[in-house]
DNA sequence: CCCGTTCTGTACCTATCAGTACAGAAGTGT
DNA sequence: ACACTTCTGTACTGATAGGTACAGAACGGG
């Protein structure tokens, strides 16, 4: 049996071009003409590899959630609530002001969108509730290991923190730098400056 | 003289439903048929009133900073720095989940584009860092008059506490309630649970 | 009442959108 | 070397994008 001729181009690799489009453009913004150049191939083999625009789309996502978005994941292993929190904080300021373009798949590439990007919208929004869900459980196991107050709901520390992580991608998107992000950060550990102890 | 028919809508309330649709669609995902459809006029009048898409939306972020935007700059007349902080997020909280739709304008209307929305999204981002901008000086003025600690850098407390309520902005597009975020807030004000007293 | 001016509605423009048909190129297995 | 399969490149599809020409409708001033 004949096989075929074989494809001329690595899926992986070309896939990682096309994040870098989308994370610069947005869902959107990015046409597919914008793809094929970025990418180096033509329309019909963009489709026989990838299925079409919003296929091509999801397997950015999941890329980007084993690269550039796995600090979050990485961030878990961290021995301590505060060292977690720390951790996944400071991995974020490093990947939005990583490249030249700033900010974060996850938060930009479809925010609000009409009605043909309403999937790739949805299901960005899906990502982040389930990288919060999996700081919270984290949270609340440090919680039961007496690591955090017993009267503190995981849930809304994990919020919070979450809550300042995409304020970090919007930040790095009108021109924050790395350094004044790592003193968000720092004010963030610390607490405001009329914070008082924990009871 | 003769003075010609006299235009058949408001201009300044359809102006409110171009607004409502560039606020849950985006720039880039709004096109002109849902805004001719959700304002109530044709293309002509659309042109002849507000220039083209790119100046109805400049139009548009105008009238919502001066509406739903406008929590920021009332937020600033509070007596002390804490009182300014806490309001400027509860009216956060209060905007960007106040519609079925979620969200901030500033945010979410244009963070990543293509080509075409180069200009509307580097709009955004020049309000956003205005935002900031006031927010930094009330603040250092806070800390002249003695209200806040001569060695805290009055910057870094506007982004941190900007990068707060971008992210309650991004919190809000995935869902996240008022009563959610609202704990958000306080946990903000009473900073993490490890937190010590300030030097 | 009627002229001049401005707005409204239809119908159209070109450019670009995502997606595909088809022919030829480039391989592999026999 | 040949047959078979799959990929590549060109050229196209219908749909829709933003934007506009033009004719007629609706007013105000004289």
């Amino acid at each position: 049996m004949a096989v075929g001729r074989p494809r001329g181009f690595d899926v992986d690799e070309r896939l990682d071009r096309a994040l870098e489009v989308f994370w610069r453009q947005g869902y959107e913004g990015t046409a597919l003409s914008d793809l094929t150049e970025a990418m180096g191939i033509n329309r019909p083999s963009l489709y026989s590899a990838y299925g079409n625009k919003e296929e091509l789309f999801r397997a950015v996502v999941l890329r980007y959630a084993e690269g550039p978005g796995g600090h979050l994941r990485a961030a878990l292993l961290a021995p301590t609530a505060r060292a977690v929190v720390e951790r996944l904080l400071r991995g974020t300021v490093e990947v939005v002001t990583a490249r030249d373009h700033g900010g974060c798949l996850f938060v930009q590439a479809a925010l609000a969108t009409g009605e043909q990007g309403g999937r790739p919208r949805d299901e960005l929004a899906s990502w982040r509730r389930s990288g919060e869900l999996e700081l919270r459980r984290r949270l609340q196991r440090a919680r039961d290991e007496g690591d955090l107050p017993g009267d503190l709901d995981a849930a809304d520390l994990a919020r919070h923190v979450m809550t300042t992580s995409h304020g970090l991608a919007v930040q790095a998107t009108h021109g924050a730098t790395r350094a004044e992000l790592d003193r968000v950060v720092e004010l963030f550990l610390s607490g405001p400056p009329w914070a008082e102890s924990p009871a």
